[in-house]
DNA sequence: CGCGCTTTTCAAAGCGCTTTGAGTGACAGC
DNA sequence: GCTGTCACTCAAAGCGCTTTGAAAAGCGCG
């Protein structure tokens, strides 16, 4: 007695013994269970029964092996070591990503990579057969990753552009120029000439784009663009709050702030308060709203008036896209340009007639 | 001439090809580059000098067939359609996990569940050979998860613990109920006695120990805990807005606020702002502090007194006991606690005597 | 009954790696 | 000169799956 017990202790559930209980030879398992059609539909429901009795699973290390894909899309992740900071939409992206991925029934693989070692990152993973497919995150203007995975050739898709890459490539982004550039000129519209500009990092290719926006609607009104009122750096609460409180002690200080995340938005209300002037009626804001799901711009009436689009959804656009081009290679890349909608919150005003 | 080209395209670089390059076997290929003594030094040079120069890496599927390892670590995301929110600290804490796994050599792999299908998949998981080992997140009470995996017998810790398991599993967390009974003490020695807590969801199991530690500190100073004082559901900004300016509508408002994170705090601040009261001289405010690194608290005088833990450091604390665990099997689970600072910052003050 | 034809099943090869058990020289000891 | 040891190296089996090429089974037909 104890002897069958430690046989089906040991005995690993594969589908050599499937096989073996259902008398029937491995191929006919196989072919039941990934729905050929040379099997016949009686067995295949004996089979099918059978796999979900046993608890059944193919290994994916052998499957993959045997088929050469591995259902698995691939994330590298910078370590960094100049930016110390993590990405707050970073979990939002996955969550979006994930869904399209568990429907598709792929994984999701990360990988972290010493800075500059991006290159041989790329290849050994793709070398050593772990992914399928590669989303490329937060590229900047120059992307050198892009030619890179061009040249290895695995499918990828960049979430964002990046300027100045002329060789093609699959991407969705959100339209970051006409964004800020609807943003400002909606402040213009409201009378506001001195607009400051609390931009993310101007390496990175969105933050470029936005800028570009900011200036070109500056230019629309007739605004000579002030570079005191320029300030880029990573989106942290902190950095919105020391740009805005320096700011706010010019001698002539900006009436109105765009800023680049609700993060650095939250830091640049703070700041306004401490200084002891109201949002929306001394100082109006606008900020990027990536629709965070532990950060909604406020409830029924938004906090911020912001531009608005959900990095979630962007998440599981792009791995449906990759898979799709995973599944069927095409020569042409795909790309999506998303816009995002302005909010309009209470964080916005007309600009006080006497400053 | 064009044909030596088609060669290397078509030729995949294997153990095979690079054997055959080095005029050497299989064996003697692999055993030089994973370090096995029985070949000599000069080979082995030859031959990591010879991987390097044809980039060759060897095919993780294959490896992991024939070892039974597949070097990776699972993380399985319920997909939770109750809550939908995507938990802010997930991306530092998987940085902190990934710089640890990196350093082991490991990958990371994501696997989105349909929410009560989770012991399926982990099974699935597992019996798919894909991972090693698991780490759990958000345990609840009585955690169902954990005596699963205990049953599948498969390598894994939790990121926190589950009250009413009795069963032994490997866990890391924050002392939580010390923790906020040190917070709420430090309220009472103020002088505050109507002092709210404004927790998270009472199903996970921090915030059910956190309500203890605020309540046993409330009983230590003599003060009857208010039910209407004591919030909890899912730490978003709105959330924390909306609970703080309710209570600061009461007959009798509280002097002092507990929040869960920093995110539902800056929901608490908002609130008090827009009720034309201070934080730190109308209403004190202590929070929970995750660290995060897009939302540190404040610069050189932190704008919150907080409990403060990181949680990106305990991701790869985390992701190295796992590791540990997964390369020395030991009976007993290890566990480890980790004690949260108190900051003291500018939200706090005495309460006021004349209330 | 033997012949094609379709339907259903199978044995075996192969994916790229590790690992076992064996084999080759070289060299010392008897 | 034969055996035992040591230092290297190798061919082949096996990990769990897919897939190819072939064979068996079922069936109507002359």
């Amino acid at each position: 007695m104890l002897s069958s017990e430690i046989q089906t202790a040991l005995t690993p559930m594969n589908l050599k013994t499937l096989a073996e209980k259902l008398n029937l030879s491995q191929t006919t398992v196989s072919r039941a269970l990934n729905g050929y059609p040379e099997v016949s539909e009686a067995t295949r429901q004996r089979v099918e029964e059978a796999a979900r009795r046993f608890n059944y699973h193919p290994n994916s290390r052998a499957k993959g092996l045997a088929t050469g894909r591995a259902r698995v899309i691939g994330h590298v992740i910078p370590s960094s070591t100049q930016h110390e900071m993590v990405n707050p939409i970073f979990g939002d992206f996955v969550a979006g990503a994930s869904e399209a991925c568990a429907q598709a029934g792929y994984d999701m693989i990360f990988s972290r990579v010493a800075d500059g070692d991006e290159a041989q990152a790329y290849r050994a993973l793709i070398s050593r057969g772990s992914v399928d497919g590669i989303i490329l995150q937060g590229p900047r203007v120059n992307e050198t990753r892009i030619p890179i995975l061009n040249e290895i050739g695995i499918p990828f898709i960049v979430h964002g552009r990046a300027s100045g890459i002329s060789q093609p490539y699959g991407w969705v982004d959100v339209n970051n120029k006409r964004s800020f550039q609807r943003a400002t000129r909606f402040l213009t519209d409201l009378g506001h000439r001195r607009i400051a500009l609390i931009n993310g990092l101007e390496t990175m290719d969105f933050a470029h784009r936005r800028r570009d926006g900011y200036l070109s609607a500056l230019r629309e009104a007739g605004i000579d663009p002030d570079p005191a009122l320029m300030r880029s750096a990573e989106m942290t609460e902190i950095y919105g709050h020391r740009e805005t409180r320096d700011m706010l002690r010019m001698d002539d200080p900006p009436t109105a702030i765009l800023a680049a995340s609700m993060i650095s938005a939250i830091g640049v209300r703070r700041a306004i308060e401490e200084a002891g002037l109201v949002m929306g009626r001394d100082v109006s804001v606008i900020t990027h709203d990536d629709d965070l799901s532990y950060l909604r711009n406020g409830g029924d009436v938004p906090i911020f008036t912001a531009t608005r689009s959900s990095v979630r959804r962007a998440g599981g656009i792009l791995a449906e896209m990759l898979i799709d081009r995973i599944e069927n290679p095409a020569p042409e890349p795909n790309r999506l340009m998303l816009e995002a909608e302005l909010v309009v919150g209470r964080s916005t005003g007309p600009a006080k007639t006497g400053h």
